[in-house]
DNA sequence: TATCGCTCTGAAACCGGTTTCATACAATCC
DNA sequence: GGATTGTATGAAACCGGTTTCAGAGCGATA
């Protein structure tokens, strides 16, 4: 390329990193010519290399099965790209343990930053210092003892609007279904907020949490039985309707929605009919089971968009302590969570 | 690094690559220890840039929406990582346009080779010797006039299981409902498979086509109206069942099934009793919807971890001519096919 | 006219490795 | 015992850039 232009390649860095300002206007064009010529492009590797930079985000999943994962994952590529970054990712498919060495194999090639999806636990455990002296944020998800940008959903909001909402429609029974918690922040915080506001409606409402299993559906089957035994003790369905005495389910997430949807297939119960429900995520599909599914919607797109943009700040150099930011979901009203009493 | 063992970088660096053999175990154990007290491993980056290889594997994706490439992703990632590379994953989010740009850019970063499940056509188009003369590895959908593997579903197994299926269990009048085709392979040969079947059983079976397009949702009722209509004609259900006349429709991917629920639930009928349904995808969700809708399950994971397969085999020098792999899909029987005359 | 200072450019060092080439030393051969 | 072969290692070139340093050319100043 250099030769090309009969220039040193000295020459040419400057024409590409500080444009014109150091060059004479005869020997730019000269440049300029031979790019065009030569359809030349610079290897970001080789700047990479030699700036220490690499205009490339390091993006780790705990598990890119998960649908809120993507969705995140799409709402930040698509501003990273934006920006002018582009994403490695890194799918831990679960694996705990290799946590840390997602980070390092990504620290490797010099990303200039993390997005972190993950659970910050176990033997492959993110400290401030694993991750090599680069910015973090984290989504949904936090660290302990992780000081960086944090994004995620108001889970304590959420929970209390999904809790009010059915309160609201005369569910005096409520049962909170997640994921079993294992340390992860996010299912521990909508737990905690779940029995904050069962607390604040004491004594008119009763509230139960349930962890669910993959393996274990019959358990559930089981909570869903008696949380309607519960709400209706032996009367008839009519009588407590008048009462206003309904049950309902609140999923953790899409993925204990679907569990909860397919319990109640097996126990031939409708939703809406038999059982109020309302579930964090807002899947394409919640409109078409049974009287559709209402739930909280996350903006994952935004939380996607939002981290991005906290690192590539930190990234430009914003030195600021770590910033929380919360954003808001939004109720999705559909027929599976309707007044009992209507 | 070799400072610290008293050594030469050439040596460490014959440490690294040709372990021992070249060295003597004096040396080598000086090597290791500083090594291990280091903490030190090579730096990927500078690797490739004087290997000329990285490691890496460009993983090109139309739209990461869709659920479909998100489920080889995972397949293909998981490939990868067990093979020592890592991703670097492009979205183009549906703009087709930017389809070389991606390419390019990942080219950029020394990636050994690509994985590409994208259009292939349009300004973007990808050529061969867009490649970078790097070999890759086309997913789902073919590239005209591109001579590289492919791997995929046997669409034309799969469309003529479906067929049969519906015709077995009395469906006469069948509409196979997909996305615009735009050129996109899949599509096309799903649609072209879909009338060769209908040829197979004329006069028996009548079958139409239908290009969904997102916002039309109305037109889609019509067409499901008018496909019900000439199935019973004016006659009683009753009559029309015990005739084995049943009216059904196939589902070109997920993303149609969920359009088509949407329509039957606009339009109050139901899967099963009054139009049988068999959708391509297998969608956590499907067997939520009504009596369960019956799919051809595609195996992504292994579509993906196919697709890495192919291209690590080559880039580790395999040289024969492109291959084609198309896998077989599995008809899962849910209620929404059930036998009409049943 | 000699000096200063400014602008522009090339040479060279560097990023962190790989690989070729050259050399030092030991072992083998006649 | 000197030539030959082989082995183990360091020096140096290279990958493709960035950045520092030094010098060339030129106008302004004294």
């Amino acid at each position: 390329m250099a030769v090309a232009a009969g220039v040193s390649k000295a020459t040419v860095s400057r024409f590409l990193n500080h444009r014109e300002r150091l060059l004479s206007p005869e020997i730019a064009t000269r440049v300029e010519t031979a790019i065009a010529a030569l359809g030349y492009s610079p290897s970001p590797m080789a700047q990479a290399l030699s700036r220490g930079r690499s205009r490339l985000i390091g993006l780790i999943v705990a598990d890119i099965t998960n649908p809120y994962s993507v969705a995140v994952l799409r709402g930040a590529e698509k501003a990273c790209q934006d920006a002018g970054y582009l994403v490695m990712l890194f799918n831990l498919g679960n694996d705990f343990n290799r946590e840390r060495e997602a980070i390092d194999a990504l620290a490797g090639y010099q990303v200039d930053g993390f997005i972190l999806n993950t659970l910050g636990r176990g033997a492959g455990l993110v400290d401030a210092d694993a991750l090599h002296g680069k910015p973090a944020v984290l989504v949904d998800r936090r660290h302990a003892g992780m000081h960086t940008d944090f994004v995620s959903l108001d889970n304590r909001a959420a929970m209390r609007t999904a809790c009010q909402h059915l309160v609201d429609g005369g569910y005096r029974e409520l049962l909170y279904v997640t994921e079993p918690l294992k340390g992860v922040s996010s299912r521990r915080e909508r737990t905690t907020a779940f029995g904050v506001c069962m607390t604040a409606h004491q004594p008119k409402v009763a509230g139960k949490v349930f962890e669910s299993v993959v393996e274990e559906g019959a358990a559930l089957d089981d909570a869903l039985l008696a949380l309607r035994t519960r709400a209706i003790g032996g009367r008839r369905i009519a009588d407590v309707d008048a009462e206003g005495n309904g049950a309902a389910v609140i999923a953790g997430n899409a993925v204990v929605t679907l569990r909860v949807a397919q319990a109640m297939a097996r126990l031939d119960l409708q939703f809406g009919r038999d059982i109020g429900f309302v579930g964090f995520d807002d899947p394409d599909w919640a409109s078409l089971i049974g009287p559709g599914l209402s739930t909280i919607s996350q903006p994952t797109d935004e939380i996607g968009r939002t981290a991005a943009k906290c690192l590539i700040e930190r990234l430009k150099g914003l030195d600021v302590p770590p910033r929380q930011l919360l954003l808001p979901g939004e109720l999705v009203v559909r027929g599976s969570s309707l007044s009992v009493a209507g």
